[in-house]
DNA sequence: GTGAAAGCGCTAACAC
DNA sequence: GTGTTAGCGCTTTCAC
């Protein structure tokens, strides 16, 4: 077995409340007695047991990560920000991966809790009721959806939306669609609202499509009946997707129809024609997350919505109306 | 503070070590009791305490998944896939994200060791002195980088090599580049060894280089002077790099330089023209190597070398030689 | 400033 | 088949 505070406590000749005060409440001991204790702890490698601290503290010093799906290029720069964050505050995060099944979800909630001192949940699939009951159990931070008096952190795609559609409209269009998410999602109602408002442009919706390339790839016919000139997609991958269709069709872009994505993923950097985004700060999302879950753990607050900015990369995707 | 299981004792008029064993080793408890405890645990809520489990039994039913950078295209299907199985297997994940860096690496690895049951290190970049030195604390699997004595899991890149230079050669290509990744890369060596192993074809080497899209577009002009008609890049990153910067030399992939990536992330499928690529079964390694170190976890396994095929994957970045 | 003792939630002999 | 007891590694009163 590894090196445990007793032997730390007998080779330096003190009692291990001593050793354990030297490491946690190090005011408490007397200087000499505590160096002489820490160099010793140090030499036989000795490593407090977080887990066996857990115990009497009550805190883990872990959270969980939740989220719908580790490979959709959205969430990793996510992931290793708020672990990244984590780190700096000397926790370790259990990252888990729903796959998009709310069954699963609560599950890894449940067996999860007992180790962790909260839980980040991203883009959840849970009824907000069942977030509500679990509530009870562990602190939450809702990261990407509006869940009511719950520590929260969105971003403000509607904004995105406004400087996109001032850019499409400052190119010369006029007509153009908006490519939903599915159904369920905060981010697509955002993002149609704040089309909607907009006066400047005539704005079809639609959908709903899946969030991945096929959706994209599949709304190519709408989008070529809908008149519209340039196309705004629920995001990068159905963005790319709705490229792919069009060249397949022989639609130039952004030659004959202009398209921008949401997210600004790594694909839409590197694709050709380069996709002009809406860019959602994905990376400060998740470290601001994390240090409001940390901030909820020890201050029992009570929920808050903290709204990111979101901003328009523009890049190859969109040109003038040539129509 | 939550249900425990002297609560569901207290409730159930058993012993908690009945309770205990209820969950524990059925087998040893009378039916009758145990259905009743086990429902009346059901009822109050009661899942036991992991931590407080491992505290005795020596098995927390984690492990730790230690990657050189989350956001790497290359990793996220790997992290998803270790982790589902982990899960399948009733085991949580932690995943820690080193930032390339060694020291951190081995910070993570100390930290981590009381609190799984064993460490999953993908593409390590600390020295194989310090693993086999942290190897007495804590069980490993390798992935992607050769330890001795220690399991490991590894993907045959010479095999996709031999069948790119293949593809190449049949599409007429004689003189190939190939652009090698950093100098410390297993996987690069395993390429250049695998290439120059191959008579059919004249490879010049060109390289080092990082691993990323920058990388490929610096090693563009080293390219073009080698006189290669064909090349085969590290990875997909620096091949979409590579097919860049050749585009902005006005030289057009595959018509005049064919170009061949590794990895098969997902910005090569999305990019254009699409990227043919030798792919790596990533999720079968994180898969397979959750497996291993669950079983080395119990049973004091040696070392011993898992290696995965890879398989060539032709898309449209390569075309017929026409010079 | 330090030691003694109790206890966190649980499992694992050992009795009976 | 079930209760008793001890103890995992640590923190935290409470004495002294």
């Amino acid at each position: 077995m590894a090196v445990t505070i007793r032997d730390v406590a007998e080779a330096s000749g003190v009692h291990v409340s001593t050793v354990s005060r030297a490491f946690s409440a190090p005011h408490l001991v007397n200087t000499v007695t505590r160096t002489r204790v820490l160099a010793i702890a140090e030499d036989l490698g000795y490593r407090p047991n977080r887990a066996a601290r857990a115990l009497t503290t009550g805190r883990t010093h872990n959270i969980g990560l939740i989220v719908a799906d580790i490979a959709n290029p959205f969430f990793p720069p996510l992931i290793k920000a708020a672990q990244a964050q984590a780190r700096m505050r000397d926790y370790h995060v259990f990252v888990a991966d729903t796959d998009e099944d709310p069954q699963v979800e609560e599950e890894l909630i449940q067996t999860l809790t007992k180790q962790v001192d909260g839980v980040l949940l991203c883009s959840p699939r849970l009824t907000n009721r069942t977030i509500e009951r679990l509530r009870e159990e562990i602190p939450f931070v809702v990261v990407n959806r509006r869940v009511k008096g719950m520590p929260t952190v969105l971003m403000d795609v509607g904004r995105g939306v406004r400087l996109a559609v001032e850019h499409l409209t400052r190119l010369g269009h006029r007509r153009l669609a908006l490519v939903t998410g599915p159904s369920g999602s905060w981010t697509s109602k955002e993002m149609q609202a704040a089309a909607a408002a907009m006066v400047e442009a005539d704005v079809t919706f639609l959908g709903p499509n899946p969030p991945t390339e096929l959706g994209g790839l599949a709304a190519v016919t709408d989008v070529l009946a809908s008149g519209a000139t340039a196309v705004l997609a629920y995001n990068d991958l159905v963005a790319i997707g709705l490229i792919e269709g069009l060249a397949a069709r022989g639609v130039d872009v952004p030659g004959e129809i202009s398209v921008i994505g949401v997210d600004d993923i790594v694909p839409g950097r590197l694709s050709r024609p380069k996709l002009t985004t809406i860019a959602m700060p994905t990376a400060a999302a998740g470290r601001i997350a994390v240090d409001l879950l940390l901030q909820s753990v020890d201050s029992e607050s009570t929920g808050g919505v903290t709204v990111l900015e979101t901003s328009l990369i523009v890049r190859d995707s969109t040109g003038e109306n040539r129509k």
